[in-house]
DNA sequence: ACAGGACATCTGGCATACAATCCTGCCGCA
DNA sequence: TGCGGCAGGATTGTATGCCAGATGTCCTGT
């Protein structure tokens, strides 16, 4: 099981049966990706402990791995600092996520099964009913799903892994800016060609769509210079 | 003072003034890649505490980042196993290492400074002499310097982190089959064809020596099945 | 002889107590 | 008034104790 499908279930259960440092690193992410924690805050484990009601245990395990996601900082003796993002980093983060999102498209074209490849195809029609209606928040769930699914359908749990490092910045910037971010309609419509090249088994077609999107969002990404 | 003087310096204070989570991680790394922890072994975060004389907090801390990479999987209330391994599994994991380390060196080959390149040059240098004398010792200490160049030259530190993920399973894989595998010398002139092409600033040339050297890799891989 | 269950034991999850270190702010002195 | 040093508070680093859950074993009943 990678990262995400974990994340998924672990909102699925919600607050059930999960360990308490799972409990701590979705809440953390979650106030830190919303903003509702903000770059350039310092925190203490006691306090956040004291805030989620949890030891501070897992706490501080749940910060570890946000520290190796590059979502906070911890300064030793002085507190958590959660981390400032800068453009630049993100082209650099992107410069990777071309890559493995590429290999992993390419990858899930060839191999997913006849299911999964049924879910791109209803995936890819319901993006495209997102381009026309502008609805940006069941986009946000579908790309959720959509991930997901490709993170599941390449079959390579490095891949997936390497990816879901990353995956908290990125989630980060796009709530900062997707509201400022090119229009919605391009997005799902490149997040669809992906799909339905998968679905069709196409692992060049998957892997330029790829690439297309990762090129338009690199363009949304520079103009967030000029904000 | 030289690199190999910085080396020891480095080495020195691992055991002095790092944290104890990270001197358990190396001591724990070392002995699972080593195989002196053998795959298929279970563990308890108390015997390991006592082995170490550290205590079980830190242990605890750098088991959970040796499950993050893959060495070791944690069964709840059970204990701790160390990781088998498969070749379909390293399979898997060059494929990923393939696209990274290409980007790696395709970067570090537009970005690395002058210094670093004069370093590529010596360790290009000191590869062939490898090639012709066998000399595998000082193979792998040029292989780990040649790394870690690459980590810093290509000027991406989401790519180092992710490459970084797949060490440890690297490493073990080596150790298991280096006296079997692929001649040295080979593998030495592969590495040789990198460091020059990204001391010269040819990136198509690094990542074309790159792919090389991970075909190669991936051959030997492949031979492993017969074992 | 075998099946089933109770219990002893071992494990990690988590909380908490203690230690080391760093920052801050105050106080005294020049 | 400015500066230096010291003390106190706050923070993470580390150790340890307690607890729930899982597992294997042994005893009992059929």
């Amino acid at each position: 099981m990678n990262d995400a499908e974990r994340t998924m279930v672990a909102e699925t259960r919600k607050d059930a049966d999960r360990s308490l440092t799972d409990r701590a690193y979705v809440a953390l992410e979650e106030m830190i990706c919303t903003l509702r924690l903000e770059p350039g805050e310092v925190l203490s484990e006691g306090a956040l402990s004291e805030t989620l009601q949890i030891g501070r245990t897992p706490v501080r395990e749940a910060l570890q791995r946000l520290a190796r996601e590059g979502l906070v900082t911890v300064l030793p003796r002085r507190g958590v600092l959660v981390s400032d993002f800068n453009v630049k980093k993100q082209l650099r983060m992107l410069e990777v996520r071309r890559e493995l999102e590429r290999l992993m498209a390419r990858s899930a074209a060839v191999r997913a099964t006849t299911e999964e490849r049924e879910r791109f195809v209803a995936i890819a029609d319901a993006m495209h009913e997102c381009a026309g209606a502008g609805d940006d928040i069941r986009f946000m769930r579908l790309d959720h799903e959509f991930n997901v699914l490709v993170s599941q359908a390449n079959r390579n749990e490095f891949a997936s892994e390497a990816i879901s490092l990353m995956a908290g910045l990125s989630r980060r910037f796009w709530f900062m800016h997707h509201r400022n971010a090119g229009d919605l309609s391009t997005i799902a419509r490149l997040h669809a060609d992906i799909a339905s090249a998968i679905a069709a088994g196409d692992g060049t077609a998957a892997a330029a769509a790829s690439d297309a999107l990762l090129e338009y969002i690199e363009a949304i990404t520079r103009a967030a210079v000029d904000w």
